[in-house]
DNA sequence: TATGAATGAGGATTCATTCAT
DNA sequence: TATGAATGAATCCTCATTCAT
């Protein structure tokens, strides 16, 4: 079941503990942003000291792998079924859309902080090792699933899979930062928007 | 020409600087990262000390504020002919995506540091007074001149178009990432897709 | 029992380094004057890292701050009984000026320091709002003392009580300064001196 | 008559610049405060460059130097005349206080400026060679003109002559903070009020 | 487990001074 | 003479991390 390295075998403190301080780190990332994010303050947040941060986590590079870790988790369970319960191509992309959406409104901060990290890792010489969330992941994905379609004959084949795969991701990660901009965007509407788009641009034509 | 504060009246050794350190911020940032580029970094790039970035620009601010300038003023002159030069709504479409893209191909690592700018800009308490090309803005305008062509009946009207423009500045925001992270990433080809992408999104249907 | 704006209930250890550090500021500033004692310096006195004044106090500004509060809370504990146990004019005067150089005689670093951070602050823009030891206030108060002796009849009329307060204020302030550049000055005498001055400036005649 | 090293032998340009930065540093630190006077800024008010201040003075140390320099000729030159007129003990410790703060009352600034370099050189380790303006030595004139008509007889001989020097330096040294903190202080009724303290605290009986 | 204490590196900024022109 | 250009030291501050208790 575990992949991965090991199952460090938590007690039920410790992994309450990390999930306390974890939320308190996404919280804080998608309150101040993630350069001003520091342990200092997701300590306050999480009302326990600084040093508990470090006892809990190898280091802040642990800790926000685990909110990606987290987000993934989510987001997965979350969308995977909603993806899969469709059968066509145009349902298909519907599907991925709008569940992306839907979750990303459901957990508003989890995924702001998500696109705050992702933005701040990309420049670093993040070691790839751990970042499973890489976006090219997603895309990856995705252009896969439109790909399949592609050979099925349920989507238009005049568009490299990859291309608006990158395309249809971009749409979704904008949502968060939108979010946090402009109180009064609708994702909602938005949603329904971006379907359209991408249900335009890649169903068949018959 | 332009009125602005006041004309800086600058020594051409003073300009040639501004420029090198400008330039090695840019190519600092698009490397490292925003949060890693620190000024004694960029001085370094740039083969001088720290202290003289500091006599030739009030503060990292101003420092950033200059590469967002460069890009502004660059951008406009190479886009705004290309796009108004189109009368019809999807011609438009196309040169604003085309236009975008050529521009970034030509201007990668300006475009890769602008975006990790925008970005790290946001979660700060940025002073939006001078940040012109706050994101907001550059679909703002982008949602206007949709938003002008469906009342002409030259685009489809059922769409919010300030979600169509939040889609495809989103598509072309993150050409730059992809090109920084993926060598092969061909923008031309995917310049096309786009276009496409949002053509059939927006164009009327007859 | 003093409200103040919270009680910041520091460990015992806390409270011995913040002491420790105030010290440590308190005899650098002495020493080598306030524009030269730098927190690096401080911290070498005190034996300790840099960042640890950091991790105790918010700013320089606090730690200064700090000094102030030490001088004022030592000082009216020591004079203020000693100065309200008098009830005639000269005797104030006498006490007045007796307690304070007493006090300045064993409290030599303090005052020498906090004569250093008055003058220092003065140019600058310093909020006055916590600056308690204002030299205009010690001033203000040591003449509304006298206005109350002169109206009673108790001390000479034909003086503003003022200019008076300033010349006391400005004999006993130099004394600090006098100390710490002439090691063979006598305080004590000196007390007398002053003492004589301004009792025979200001009595009665008949 | 030159005393010292030896006359450098100016040009007339040369003169003319150094006496304009000096003019300029005393406005620069009466205005702003002696920590904040830096070079650049003092040769903002100048109107020239940086670089030309350190082309006419060895160092920041000289051009302070040359303001104190600049006060004690201009005030022995007001001063001494006025002081050496008085034949009496009381006549001249009158005349000692009233020329001094008149000669205050018109050179404001260089008085401000003064003191300001005065206090923030006490810590340091200046080298006390060129410090002509040594407080102690304006103390100790007027400690030894005191004693002087001590021993005539011509004033109290029951205070030590160096302490009511301090006293009455103290209480002339103030009124430049005091005027630049007080625009409302008048520094005549000042003078009259100190001169009657003195007069009072140093007459003979009789 | 958890805390507070402590460190040291890194970063932005100011400044006196030097130097080529 | 005078300037602008450039340097490097010094300073305050933030922060991730380590450690004794």
């Amino acid at each position: 079941m575990q992949p991965g390295k090991a199952e460090p075998d938590r007690t039920f403190i410790e992994t309450a503990r990390r999930a306390q301080i974890v939320d308190a780190a996404i919280e804080t990332i998608a309150e101040v942003g993630y350069a001003r994010a520091s342990l200092g303050r997701i300590a306050e947040r999480a009302g326990i000291s600084r040093g508990l941060i470090s006892y809990h986590f190898a280091g802040k590079e642990e800790l926000i792998s685990e909110i990606v870790r987290a987000l993934i988790e989510q987001s997965r369970a979350y969308m995977l079924p909603r993806i899969t319960a469709e059968s066509t191509g145009p349902g298909t992309v519907r599907a991925y859309i709008e569940s992306n959406l839907a979750f990303i409104r459901e957990h508003r901060n989890l995924l702001i902080a998500i696109v705050e990290i992702a933005r701040h890792r990309i420049g670093e010489g993040t070691p790839r090792r751990r970042l499973d969330h890489d976006p090219d992941q997603a895309v990856s994905v995705l252009a896969q699933l439109l790909a399949r379609f592609q050979k099925a004959g349920d989507l238009r084949t005049d568009f490299d899979p990859r291309s608006v795969a990158i395309a249809i991701r971009a749409a979704i990660d904008a949502a968060p930062a939108r979010m946090s901009v402009d109180a009064q965007f609708d994702i909602d509407g938005y949603a329904r928007d971006i379907v359209q788009v991408f249900d335009l641009a890649t169903r068949t034509d018959e």
